[in-house]
DNA sequence: TTCATTAAAAGACATATGTTTATAATTTAG
DNA sequence: CTAAATTATAAACATATGTCTTTTAATGAA
């Protein structure tokens, strides 16, 4: 295992809860880097040595969770298409803050498309068109449109502040994915 | 009808041309308001008299294409999904450059929710959650788990270089649409 | 045609981002 | 422990955005 510098690890630290602080005050699209760098007490040139931007700083912390996310996948076996919702929903109620801030960012494209390629990735073993309701449809497309519908909803969920209790909007969210995918 | 200053109908058309053209020549993301304000021939002070920064230009440009969609959807009567979702492609395939630029750029956003709008509004008519299949759903999540899933597709069709005929898209997309809400 | 009004131009200003260079500080390896 | 390597700092620089003020040019109305 390559030993990563301490240093590294420290400013990484400092600078990703900086934002995390930050984005629970203010819009994200709204957050200097100089204010990222005062948070983190860090000088601003040492943001760029490990980021690109602030947006490729935000992808990185999306991708965390992302990471967090396809890991409960691992653990629980076996799900139903509600099951399997209802464990997203519970993971985005419980990071609620960076959730809201984060999709009403400029950065939420990413989200969008990192989530769709893991719903994609869930989704693809139970896809069939080969036989049954969905034949002689493209593999892609059947995918592509249920992912995107299960993405959309989260993000509307998000919007309309989150007030479907996550048990329910699984719920649902799975009855439509079981008469398609099922 | 409130006359408007011939200047103003003048700089706006420049500025909208411009734009347009610059749009074929590289990422909206990369365009600077100056090289904008170059193309069009105007003081890049102008720019700001009418638009807030360059995505609320493009933000306009976007509503056009809103406008036109929605009127050809005025003048389409009793269309089935298949019929609808085939207007929507043979336009996105007129205007392929425009579309294929904006939707890689940060401006796609607003695009997305545009015409999830839209299409949401076209939907609504043909969705009952009081009996049949959806009863007991909720509408705004069938409304809006299936108008992600049309934008996602669309969406999706651009990024891999539309290579699926719209005839064919339209199709499979009409399909899935009848089964859930037919 | 004239004149009042309005839009545009020009240039300066403030702010923020992203880049670069030399120096200082810290870490790592022997 | 020491020295080499690496990271962070500080400051300067270039570029772009967005704002503001004064002057100029164009428009629209009488």
């Amino acid at each position: 295992m390559t030993k990563i510098d301490r240093r590294i690890i420290k400013s990484q630290e400092a600078i990703k809860n900086a934002v995390i602080e930050l984005m629970a005050e203010k819009p994200f699209d709204d957050i200097t880097i100089q204010e990222i760098a005062d948070r983190a007490n860090v000088n601003r040139g040492t943001i760029y040595l490990h980021y690109t931007d602030k947006y490729d700083l935000l992808d990185k912390l999306i991708e965390e969770h992302m990471d967090n996310l396809r890991q409960l996948c691992r653990e629980a076996a076996d799900l139903t298409f509600e099951e399997g919702n209802y464990i997203w929903y519970e993971y985005f109620e419980r990071h609620q803050l960076f959730f809201s801030t984060m999709l009403s960012s400029k950065g939420a494209p990413f989200f969008r498309n990192r989530f769709l390629q893991l719903v994609i990735e869930e989704f693809k073993p139970e896809v069939d068109t080969s036989s049954g309701k969905n034949e002689g449809l493209d593999e892609d497309v059947v995918l592509k449109f249920f992912a995107s519908a299960v993405v959309g909803i989260v993000e509307w969920w998000f919007k309309q502040g989150r007030t479907m209790p996550a048990r329910v909007i699984a719920g649902q969210t799975g009855r439509l994915l079981d008469r398609n995918l099922g």
